[in-house]
DNA sequence: TATTGTTATACTCTATAACTATA
DNA sequence: TATAGTTATAGAGTATAACAATA
């Protein structure tokens, strides 16, 4: 089956493949693909699986918090907290201190998502790590922390 | 000002801290909340933008080549494509040699917006390199190729 | 004045399914 | 049978603006 003339299979991007960011996106698009499809059983999203783990760590955690950790914006923060909470996987209540502050915790059915979710998310992360040596891991970690923190 | 009891500050993930996938997604988040700023005068989004470079390195490329080289789905593709031809940054023809494919190029008007995006793209990827040693990139780049390859 | 949560709104990306035309 | 494009549809994430309550 020979290549047509306009139809060319394409192997690089060019001037493009100097843009890091490029890189960084369809790196993260790759994952992303694969985390959805592990987990489209639970019907959980990679936002909403990462949300579930740190209330799990830190029960009572506010809503501006969960934010700051995970990078989003208070809006995008509260949509996908009422996601969850529609879905009976958290609950909002009072602060003690600050009546402006709400606490989110997890509910017995976001436990036990959770804890099927983790399965499956320690057998995606070693789909990724097999890609590496096991050296270079820790270096790659790294180097992603050095592009958000701060 | 003191922390409250139920209003800690967290630094950092836990459990979760070893989870690479979580630092992609975290490293991607960042650096496309850059970029979409970077380029709002422009009215153009990270996708977008990529594809306009691309078709304007390979002029004539079809829908098809583009969705393999961007990693995405058919439909996503044509959503793309059909967001920036109505904004008449590009047009769809006809392959000579395979009529059911259809070949992309760029208009006059999406030749200059891609012009324009390049600058600031230039200025977004100084942002993201800076916070690198030099000789650390490519090693970065080759990593995150690993990713995403085959 | 600043922070926290909220609501309303809008847009982009993403994917699935089903369809037509062509190879 | 497989591929390319299309349409319809739906869900998820993202952000902005404006507001109320609280610090």
């Amino acid at each position: 089956m020979p290549q047509e003339k306009d139809t060319p299979v394409f192997h690089g991007f060019g001037e493009m493949d100097h843009l890091v960011g490029l890189h960084i996106a369809l790196a993260h698009g790759t994952v992303y693909r694969h985390f959805t499809e592990s987990l489209s059983h639970l019907e959980l999203t990679q936002k909403q699986a990462t949300m579930l783990w740190l209330v799990d760590e830190h029960a009572g955690i506010a809503q501006t918090d969960i934010a700051k950790l995970m990078r989003m914006d208070r809006a995008t923060t509260m949509a996908i907290v009422n996601r969850l909470q529609a879905r009976d996987f958290l609950v909002r209540g009072k602060s003690k201190t600050d009546r402006r502050r709400q606490t989110i915790d997890l509910l017995p059915e976001g436990k036990k998502v959770l804890e099927l979710a983790k399965l499956v998310i320690a057998e995606h992360e070693e789909w990724l790590k097999d890609k590496f040596k096991t050296r270079d891991i820790d270096r790659f970690v790294s180097m992603l922390k050095t592009v958000y923190e701060k």
